[in-house]
DNA sequence: GCGACAG
DNA sequence: ATCTTGTCGC
């Protein structure tokens, strides 16, 4: 599939935040309910900066892989808390501009709307691509909540500044909840069905587990 | 001011 | 994220 090429590529944190506050601008929050294919992304380290970026297409339907890449290169940017995106961001779009088909949603792993400017990962994959996104964190990062219900499918909001920026989301019975935002063209109810829908069986919603596996057994 | 801070 | 041992559960 084709990616919309990266602006000029931030060398500080100035200038990294300057692009979020941009392209922000360009999230859409709502659009499709349904999607025939899903992607899963993630990316796994080894050592000072080199990662493995793993994107899996599943069919939305029966979960079974429809086509899977795996780029290896360096993080492109230094960990700073709200940018962490940049680091793993051209990895990605290399493997998603390696796929054979256009996926319908990405799920990413990390956040969307949740994050300190409102442009987490999920927000800048959506926005780059075009494509309907969500993220699925594993850690609280901005914003006030409580608990959810110990019941599979109960959820309650992430408040930061009385505005809600995702969901708590219990996908198992008594497991310790995800946290899911909105990233590009996807309402936070569509996205709280979908993460629950993708994730039948475990934790975290399979095609984000079949690209950490992927991402882990490409070293 | 200090610590915490998606992965 | 990674490092690494221990522990629990299928």
């Amino acid at each position: 599939m084709h990616v919309n090429q990266l602006h000029p590529w931030p060398t500080s944190v100035s200038e990294a935040e300057s692009v979020q506050e941009r392209l922000r601008l360009h999230v859409e929050l709502t659009g499709p309910t349904d999607f025939t294919t899903v992607a899963g992304l993630d990316v796994h380290y080894h050592g000072d900066d080199a990662l493995s970026a793993a994107v899996v297409v599943l069919d939305s339907g029966t979960l079974a892989v429809v086509d899977q890449v795996v780029v290896h290169g360096k993080a492109a940017f230094p960990y700073v808390p709200g940018l962490f995106a940049f680091r793993e961001l051209p990895a990605l779009v290399e493997a998603l501009e390696r796929l054979t088909v256009t996926p319908d949603l990405l799920v990413c792993d990390g956040y969307g709307l949740a994050h300190p400017r409102r442009f987490g990962l999920a927000c800048h994959l959506g926005v780059l691509t075009g494509l309907p996104s969500l993220g699925v964190a594993k850690t609280p990062f901005v914003g006030t909540h409580t608990t959810p219900d110990r019941e599979r499918g109960s959820w309650t909001p992430i408040i930061l500044d009385d505005t809600t920026v995702g969901r708590t989301v219990r996908t198992q019975k008594a497991i310790k909840p995800v946290y899911v935002s909105q990233g590009h063209r996807i309402t936070l109810d569509t996205a709280t069905a979908q993460v629950l829908r993708l994730a039948p069986r475990f934790r975290l919603p399979d095609p984000i587990r079949a690209a950490d596996h992927l991402a882990r057994q490409s070293t």
